[in-house]
DNA sequence: CTAAATCCTACTTGACCGGTAGGAATTAAT
DNA sequence: ATTAATTCCTACCGGTCAAGTAGGATTTAG
């Protein structure tokens, strides 16, 4: 159930290109971004160019390019850049919506493991599919509000990352709120 | 977020001995699990193994021996066993509750993507972790007795299992119950 | 004109997925 | 006692793919 560091590094690098918007900034260089989220230059340039190919991001070139989303955050859905470069969100074929396959059990329509990962796989496309890069984007600006933490790409101040002021030491850790954690944060209703 | 093979077999296998333990199958032989449900024999014997390794299931040799649950299904928990063949539930280490990894990202704590990851971690611990491989079981032979499918495993001659009258035909497909499929079928509540 | 950037294509290295193969040990039935 | 059916154990293997590296061509700002 693993996401390759492929989509980890899409995502990680979609969500610094949103941030990066909010904060008026227009244009990011690849080796800016690598620096910043400690990714490997060569592999990110070749992420970049597929999330280019499908039209995710845009492109600047020559001296002072760089790259910058090339549509609105609201209307990048996470899980379709997940399936972009990691394929399909079901763990197997047979229960998938978007890419399914008849897979090799004598009877699909009475499979208890099918009937099980059809609701794993819903129960992830109701996270997925629900939020946007913008939502992503939102809840990690808001928490290092929260924190007082220097938000990347704020003027005049490069990338800080300072630890938080520790609060007291005592970090409530409220487990696992009901709807989870970016509901929690953002209150954005269920859709569907 | 795939499952492999390997733990797809040995969820598939698990549920069938669960099926042969309703029906007072006592012991269930490796070729024969092999053939009903089409995996490749040798394959599956290897992934028994690691199941007898960890206790799942229990073998006898020799002549009219074969392998049987080695406790109770309502004891075997899905998620454990998926951890068991394939490693976590999170999609990446840092979201993970049970095998957490530290991640590179310069602050994990203003990590939006983790943030994210670990709502789809809960969402799936709370399908896998929920439920038991004896509540799959149920719901795959109360499938099979709603349309009539001869269940698994039947002593040859027509025995005590009432077959139930069928309903009427039109089945309505109740698309993407709100809790899920199995809570639908089963009613089993919440319990964390 | 040059430095800084993207763009493009090829290559690599190791892990691991999904099996195969062969035989030793054990046991029930004849 | 033999034999046939079965599990048990260890080794191997081909292919794919993840996760990068490498190097140069091209474009553009200053």
């Amino acid at each position: 159930m693993q996401l390759t560091k492929k989509g980890e590094y899409a995502l990680r690098t979609l969500i610094r290109l949103g941030v990066a918007r909010r904060m008026n900034c227009d244009v990011v260089s690849v080796s800016t971004l690598a620096e910043s989220e400690k990714l490997p230059f060569k592999f990110l340039e070749q992420i970049l160019a597929l999330l280019r190919q499908e039209g995710y991001v845009a492109s600047r070139r020559g001296k002072q390019g760089g790259v910058f989303l090339a549509k609105p955050a609201t209307e990048i859905k996470i899980g379709d850049v997940v399936r972009l470069i990691d394929g399909r969100l079901a763990p197997i074929g047979c229960a998938s919506e978007t890419d399914y396959e008849k897979c090799t059990c004598p009877d699909e329509t009475h499979c208890g493991l099918r009937m099980l990962m059809i609701d794993v796989r819903n129960a992830i496309s109701r996270i997925l599919d629900r939020y946007t890069l913008d939502d992503v984007v939102a809840v990690t600006i808001r928490k290092m509000e929260r924190d007082g933490v220097t938000i990347p790409f704020t003027p005049a101040a490069p990338v800080d990352v300072a630890t938080p002021p520790a609060k007291n030491g005592k970090t409530v850790r409220r487990a696992d709120p009901e709807d989870g954690f970016l509901n929690w944060l953002l209150g954005k209703p269920l859709t569907n």
